[in-house]
DNA sequence: ATTTGTGCAAATCATTTGCAGCAGA
DNA sequence: TCTGCTGCAAATGATTTGCACAAAT
C-alpha cells in the first residue's frame, strides 16, 4: 500500500510538472505509514526529530498536494484542526464524532452504506470514502454531563 | 416555533443566572427567524443595520450560548466558518456537503435514519438532529472537474 | 540554467479574551 | 447596588503567503 501510494504520488507530481523533493518524500512516507487521523502539526513535530530544518509551511503545502492527488481525505472533525486520513485502499467506513470530547469512533455498516449509495445516486452526488459522519455525544460524556 | 424558542432561551438563561439583554434578544430572534445555515459574521452584518453598535464578540458569545442551550446545532461544513442551524422542531435530516464548492444539499431518508439509529445504539452513541453528513462532490463540480 | 520548492517570518481569518464602562436584576 | 454583559481592541491558533535562497530537473 505504502509503495503503491508513493508511486501514485510520484506520478501525480510528474503529471503536473511538480518536483519530488526530499521533504515531500518524507512527509508522504510518514502519511502513508500511519493509520488514523493525523493533523499537520502532529506530522510536523514528528518529522522535526529526523529533519530539524523542516518547516510548518512545507507540511501544510504537502498535505494540500496529497488532498489534491486524492491520496488524502480531509476530515474536519471538531473545532479547529484539520485532520487527514488515507483515501486509497480504505474500506468504506464512517465516523461517529463526539461533540463534547472530540473522540472519533470508526464504524463499518454495510446496510448503511447501501442506503448511502442509493441516496447519493438520487442526488447526483459522489460521496468519498470515509465520508459518512454522525455527530453527537458519546456514552462517557453523557454520563459525565447528566 | 420562534415564540417557543425564545421562551426556551429565556428559561435557559434564568436557570443559569444569566441575563436577558437587548443584544441577546435580537440575536436569538434573528437566529430563530431564519432557516438554513447561518454563520456568525452573516448575523453580525445583518444586525449591524439595525443595531450599529453591536459587536462581533457578542454574536459569537450568544451563538455559544445557543449551542449550550441546545437551541442551535453547530454544523462545520467545509473549511473555516462555523455555521449554525436550529435544533428544536427540526425533523431529522442529513447534509450532503460538496468539498469542491461548499454547496450543502439537505435530505431526509427514513431508511437511512433507521440504520443510523441502530448503529448508534450499538455504539452507545447519542446522535444529534441534523448530524448525518456525507461529503463528496456534487454533479456540477464533477462536470467542471473532468 | 531554469524554475519550482523551501524555510522563515509576516499576514490572514475566524474566533476568543481582557478590560473599563454599561445595564439588567 | 451588584454582578454580569457589552464593545472595543488586542490575543490566539490554525493555516497561508511573500520572499530570498536552495535544490530538482
Amino acid at each position: 500500500m505504502s509503495e503503491l501510494g508513493l508511486q501514485y504520488f510520484k506520478d501525480y507530481l510528474k503529471s503536473r510538472g511538480y518536483r519530488l523533493t526530499r521533504q515531500r518524500r518524507v512527509i508522504v512516507e510518514l502519511f502513508l505509514s500511519k493509520a488514523g487521523h493525523l493533523c499537520a502539526d502532529e506530522m510536523y513535530r514528528y518529522l522535526r526529530r529526523k529533519y530539524p530544518r523542516i518547516g510548518h509551511a512545507t507540511v501544510y503545502r504537502t498535505l494540500n498536494l496529497l488532498k489534491d492527488a486524492e491520496l488524502a481525505n480531509e476530515v474536519n472533525f471538531i473545532g479547529k484542526r484539520r485532520r487527514y486520513e488515507q483515501k486509497m485502499g480504505q474500506k468504506a467506513h464512517g465516523h461517529l464524532v463526539c461533540e463534547k470530547c472530540g473522540k472519533v469512533i470508526e464504524f463499518k455498516d454495510a446496510a448503511l452504506e447501501r442506503r448511502q449509495a442509493l441516496l447519493c445516486q438520487d442526488h447526483d452526488f459522489d460521496p468519498n470514502e470515509g465520508s459518512l459522519r454522525i455527530s453527537g455525544t458519546c456514552l462517557a460524556c453523557r454520563k459525565k454531563g447528566k
